[in-house]
DNA sequence: TGTTGATATGTTATGCATAACATTATAGAC
DNA sequence: GTCTATAATGTTATGCATAACATATCAACA
């Protein structure tokens, strides 16, 4: 492999000199330039990073630890993050935890050992000294989506509570009287905004009975959605559920396609987030939106700020609004609660 | 930051006999090996992996070049590439090209500089001297979906011709009897195979007058798809369209539905690739599926066998089968061409 | 007792680029 | 012709872990 050395040599100058050339720095004459770049594409030299990386400690790398780039909404996420990372020269190492702590342990110690500058983590729950940790090892970090408590922290995310106040709103405006949240983790920020905002439109709308139906679960559903079946058990069963992300959503649809109950006939659902356009261009589900592009390509620049120290001096706190989308997966209540 | 000096000097040992204990190689005591690792957890020590990079030029770091992560075809390669790669302990850099070939030059330059171990590469046209060069690097690589003529590389695919064929018959087996394709461009290896599927069914099934009716476009479109408006424009119009990919099927799906027309009634639309379960639970899109997942995993898989020295000694050309869902996109064809 | 092989620990050199410092050349001022 | 600021180029030390080599200890055996 060609070194600095293998160019100064066949250029006739010392190793400072093809720096100064290949990083713009410094004096070089026109004619050592010259002779320089030849020596360079003579053969065929691309400088090593791996050297200033250990010197200065920095490697231009970030990470992106998401729970699965296979849900659209961290997908397209990951491209805002990819993007903005580009544009500044930084390279994105991705990591899927699968909401599970472990493996986002395996990552937080392997990134550790390769000195990525710093990190966009989605964390897999509210463990506040995994944050300072990696806050105490001079590691960049901007929260991505949830937000955990007792920790001072850079976060962008979506107005979660704001987003399912008005779902819920929505529901109740089509006449729901019985609503259920079909909720993720009890210990995830997002979990605890949207039933909160749920909560909130319910007392705003005198429907106080509906305050505790809140079915706690996993935000990664498959198929086979056991907490869909439990609560069509309620009584009196609920005519239209919030769902506090896709992929629950979707659970529930298949769910209630096997339960033989029509969406919206009989069900209505509402959630959060959406298949884009491209990949879904027939949107069945009523969403509120998230801004996941814009969610990843902030907060890359805001931990590139950081990173080069250009960012603001006061805690980022970043809500960004949502948009809900009313589509066909909500519409009133055939009757009154049929089991009643 | 603590280094392995550090470590040694708490510890009162060698710095090599701190490599010793953190490697598990060579002979440590019991007594020595307590000792060290005592002063690791006192001090929080992780090791610094540039070192040994810059050393041995070997990074643990694999480069994912796609088009785009957006669709969800690379997005659950990228899962399957991401989960064989951990499973070794490489990282993986996410790269998005977004068809350009200059996006693509801009990437290998700065993997080239951070000593990348190994790509997988998704080429954004067919040119052969990139992937030579990058063989002369020393550079592991493997191709993924999409072939490059003229050079030995290894490659892990879909079976495009078969797939297309089999779309293909499929449609003349509903009695479509004027059908066209939808492709991409003229020197992608995908493009290329499936169109060659077609033209294979068709004189089959002796539709020769359909042998030409391939509109070469873009894989990446977005809305507004003049070619499908091109198409519509034909005498007498095609019944049933094969799009090479999920993002023109949609694409043609909107421009259908903005030209009122209804599928399958008036058009039948079969492609490739799907959109997983999870995320669209009722797929419309009859489509021949490629095992995304498994495309992404067994790539990965060679390359770091080919990386360690333990894979197999011959080129590997893995073509991965695949499997035709059969949705509501396709039906007979109500009559005969209108405008015939 | 001396030799040998296994066990245990230590020392040195290496990889690459560049900051910091050092030196030399050049041009203009007086 | 001397001085000085600027331009141009060079030398050295540094960051971290480990392979390769060197040395030391110990037990077993002849």
């Amino acid at each position: 492999m060609t070194t600095i050395r293998d160019v100064a040599k066949q250029a006739g100058v010392a190793t400072m000199t093809v720096s100064r050339v290949i990083n713009n720095s410094g004096y070089v004459s026109e004619t050592t330039r010259a002779k320089v770049e030849a020596a360079i594409a003579d053969l065929g030299y691309v400088p090593n990073m791996l050297g200033p990386s250990l010197r200065f400690n920095q490697t231009h790398t970030i990470a992106l630890i998401i729970t699965d780039i296979t849900n659209p909404f961290w997908t397209t996420v990951a491209r805002g993050v990819e993007d903005a990372a580009q544009e500044k020269g930084y390279s994105v190492i991705l990591c899927n935890t699968d909401e599970s702590v472990q493996k986002q342990e395996q990552y937080l110690t392997m990134l550790r050992k390769r000195r990525t500058d710093g990190m966009l983590f989605v964390p897999a729950d509210n463990n506040a000294d995994i944050v300072r940790s990696i806050q105490e090892q001079n590691v960049a970090i901007v929260l991505l989506d949830r937000d955990v408590p007792n920790v001072d922290v850079d976060i962008v995310r979506g107005d979660s509570f704001g987003g399912a106040y008005q779902l819920s709103q929505h529901l109740v405006e089509l006449g729901h009287q019985h609503i259920a949240v079909l909720s993720g983790p009890k210990n995830i920020s997002t979990s605890i905004e949207r039933v909160a905002g749920f909560r909130r439109a319910m007392e705003e709308a005198n429907l106080n009975h509906n305050l505790d139906n809140i079915y706690w679960g996993s935000f990664s559903q498959t198929h086979n959605y056991p907490l869909m079946l439990e609560a069509l058990q309620a009584s009196p069963r609920p005519t239209a559920f919030l769902a506090v992300n896709n992929f629950i959503a979707n659970s529930a649809l298949q769910t209630l396609s096997e339960a033989e109950l029509r969406v919206p006939e009989d069900v209505s659902i509402v959630t959060f987030d959406s298949i884009p356009e491209i990949i879904n261009p027939n949107p069945f589900l009523t969403a509120a939106i998230q801004p996941a592009y814009e969610m990843g390509y902030q907060a890359t620049q805001l931990l590139l700020a950081r990173l080069l120290k250009k960012g603001p001096n006061t805690l980022q706190k970043i809500i960004l609004p949502i948009k809900i989308i009313k589509q066909q997966s909500s519409a009133p209540p055939l009757g009154l609660a049929l089991n009643s």
